[in-house]
Parts: C-alpha cells; structure tokens; sequence
DNA sequence: TCTATCAAGGACAATATTTGTCCAAAGGTA
DNA sequence: TACCTTTGGACAAATATTGTCCTTGATAGA
C-alpha cells in the first residue's frame, strides 16, 4: 500500500510500460520526437511545461501532479550533484516563508 | 535568540555593513568587479563557487555552511518562481533517499 | 538467416540562459 | 561643488540546454 517513489522520468516510462506502447507511439501521439522522449524517459533531457501539458494529457494525469513529480526532480538532482545534506532542504522552507513574508 | 533567515546575498550584505566596508572595498580584496557584488548581494547574479569561496575567506565563514546557504536559496526561488507548494519539498527528500538508495 | 522494431546514446547545430563588465544615473555627505 | 556609494541598464562573451538525426546493439518473429 506504500506510495512508491520514483524519478519523472521512471513514472512515466512505467506508466508506457503498463499500457504496451513504444517509444515512437506515445512521442509520435504527444507530437515530440521519439529520441527526445527516450531521453526525458532517462533523465536525460528535461521536458518543458509544454511537454509536460502533453504528457500529463496523454496519460490522463493531472498536469500540476506531473509537475510537482517534475520539480521535485529538479531539487533531488541538484542536492545530489551539490553533495549537500538534507538539511538544506529545511533552510530553503524556512526562506521561502521568508521571502513569501516579504511579499 | 532566534536565528535569523535571510538569503544568501542579504547575508553578505549584512556582514559587509557590519564591517563598515563598501562594495568596492570588498570586491577589490576578493577580486572581483564592484557591480557584481552588488549584484550577488541583491540576488541578482548568482555567484560561482569559485566566488562562494572567497566570500567565505573574506569574512572568514565556513565554506560548506556558505555554499548550503546558497543552495538552499536557489531551491527556495525556484519553488516560489514555480509557484510550487511547499510539499514538493517533502518529495524531493523521498527522491534522494530513493536516489540515494539506488547507489 | 533475414527483416522489423525498439531503445540507447553520440554528435552537433540551433537556441536560450547566464556571466562579467562598463557605464550612467541617483543619492548622500562634506 | 566634488567625491563616493549603490543601483541598474545594456550587451558581448561564455556556457548550458534543446531537439534532431543517425548509428549501434538487442530482441523477436517469420
């Protein structure tokens, strides 16, 4: 019953996967190229909103879901590449509340 | 006795003002153009590594501690220029775990 | 074996973003 | 006025990212 976790990339090639389609149908359906669509799969290339939009309409997601599973993926891969602790996730929160006091 | 969030260059800011030395005075120790750190101190550029470092040696502040400052502010504008709510955060942290986990 | 289809990934031109610098303007102070 | 400071615009140069095309290797079916 646990939510699993995984990269933008894996849910959406897991989301392919369980409806038995390639590559080249779902890019050719959602109109990007069928590489392009490897590689977003792979983390490999990052998909803008558009792509996004695509994405989440194809699979019947909601688009603010995806995008948050997108974003999130953003942060994880920076703290990893920066090698900084998990601590500065918490400073950021509390920043955010800062800047967002701030107007 | 509470600490004080600000962001990274509000933080210089404060030491340099503290100091009673002026922009020039600082970025001509540090090597770099007066308008920039102007700039990093309004975040308005974002500043190397390389520049994170000389900071840190110029006001004699932790390297590590200054570069999670700095990080941790990049995560805090991309959420607020994402419009992002502040769970996304929460995921993030389950995606490095999750990352992390898988070497 | 031959033929398709698929996914992975290299290369690269086209784009987009970011940097650092120079300069001008505005404010303050003596 | 003269000087010093900060702010911010403009912009070329440097960097990073994107999307596309193409090759390779793997798998499967006839």
């Amino acid at each position: 019953m646990s939510k699993t976790v995984a990269t933008f990339g894996e849910q959406i090639r897991i989301l392919r996967e369980e409806a038995r389609l390639s590559l080249r149908e779902v890019a050719e359906q959602i109109g990007i190229d069928t590489s392009l669509l490897g590689k977003i799969e792979r983390n490999d290339r990052q998909p803008t909103k558009e792509q996004i939009k695509l994405i989440a309409k194809f699979f019947k997601l909601d688009e603010k879901e995806l995008l948050k599973e997108f974003i999130s993926d953003q942060i994880a891969y920076k703290i990893l590449e920066e090698e900084a602790d998990l601590d500065t996730l918490k400073v950021a929160e509390m920043k955010i509340e800062y800047l967002k006091s701030k107007k």
